[in-house]
DNA sequence: AAGGAGTCCAACCGCCACAAG
DNA sequence: CCTTGTGGCGGTTGGACTCCT
């Protein structure tokens, strides 16, 4: 073995099922020990120099490889399981500031990679934008996502947090509508006709495709369920580019992350629109 | 029960930026 | 400057899993 990390020897010569050789480099699947040798060599080394790590470790993957498993499975502090309402939230909206600038999204949300996020947007939001009809990058999307689906999102969320008691989430300033202010919003964005949703009930689509989104009354009351969203009112707004940076960037201490944390700049991204 | 369709996600690929020589 | 190595990023893919008919 050309470098043995100490304890792996003997271990690193058994190529598992559904791993390819390629130039005697490995690809395809990790194994446990893989990512055991990985992990400790990481634990003990520090993170860096990806090429050394795979070359000390004796891992036939390339340094690319070892940074890829490291940042999105063995990292400590990653968080597991579904993504939150309020993360998505946050996703939504730092997603309208900054594109499909990943990383950035991610650094903001303390836990989850920049892999994770862009397969969230991937298998959710472009799911809408498709059942749409509409681009994800048009101006019409961008106007759904904060018009309905934003709202929503924290109307979600305040619900829940109401039940238990918690501070509520300020309403989005971005563009959404209230209840209240509907009729009052009238103009109807250029683009937004029959055709261009193809006669698609959005309340339909949502439904049916997101679920976490169950319209609300007023958005059942101002948008007639079998025509979408044609003729009805969105609120004119203008969207943020997403290629504009706004402020210096608000990471959280990963190590001080907690829901309260995550609940805090939630609020603060409301504040900034 | 079977198989086709849809969904999710880990992993890879290609490109780019940057630093060192 | 130019070349090379490396890390980082966004896009894409393939396979496992789930759901539906």
């Amino acid at each position: 073995m050309e470098m043995g990390f100490q304890g792996y020897e003997s271990e690193l010569h058994v190529c598992e099922e559904g791993t390819v050789v390629v130039d005697d480099v490995w690809k395809g699947p990790w194994t446990d020990y893989e990512d055991a040798l990985l992990f400790d060599y990481v634990t003990l080394y520090g993170e860096g120099r990806w090429n050394s790590v795979a070359v000390n470790t004796g891992l036939k993957r390339t340094g690319k490889s070892c940074r890829l498993r490291w940042l999105n499975y063995l990292r400590p502090n990653l968080r597991r399981g579904n993504i939150t309402l309020e993360e998505q939230l946050m996703i939504l909206k730092l997603h309208c500031r900054w594109g499909n600038r990943w990383s950035k999204i991610a650094s903001q949300i303390p836990g989850r990679t920049d892999n994770e996020i862009k397969n969230y947007w991937r298998t959710r939001v472009q799911k809408q934008a498709k059942h749409l009809k509409c681009d994800v990058n048009s101006q019409q999307f961008r106007d759904m996502l904060n018009d309905v689906f934003i709202p929503r999102l924290v109307e979600k969320i305040n619900a829940s947090k109401a039940n238990s008691g918690e501070m509520l989430v300020q309403e989005a300033s971005a563009g959404g509508v209230s209840p209240e202010s509907w009729d009052t919003h009238v103009s109807p964005l250029s683009g937004l006709t029959e055709n261009t949703y193809s006669g698609i009930s959005v309340h339909d689509c949502i439904e049916s495709t997101w679920p976490e989104f169950e319209a609300p009354s007023w958005y059942m009351d101002a948008v007639p369920a079998t025509t979408g969203p044609a003729g009805t009112h969105f609120a004119e707004q203008s969207i943020i580019s997403h290629q504009s940076d706004v402020g210096p960037d608000q990471s959280l201490d990963i190590e001080a992350w907690n829901e309260e944390s995550l609940r805090l700049l939630s609020q603060q991204l409301f504040e900034e629109y």
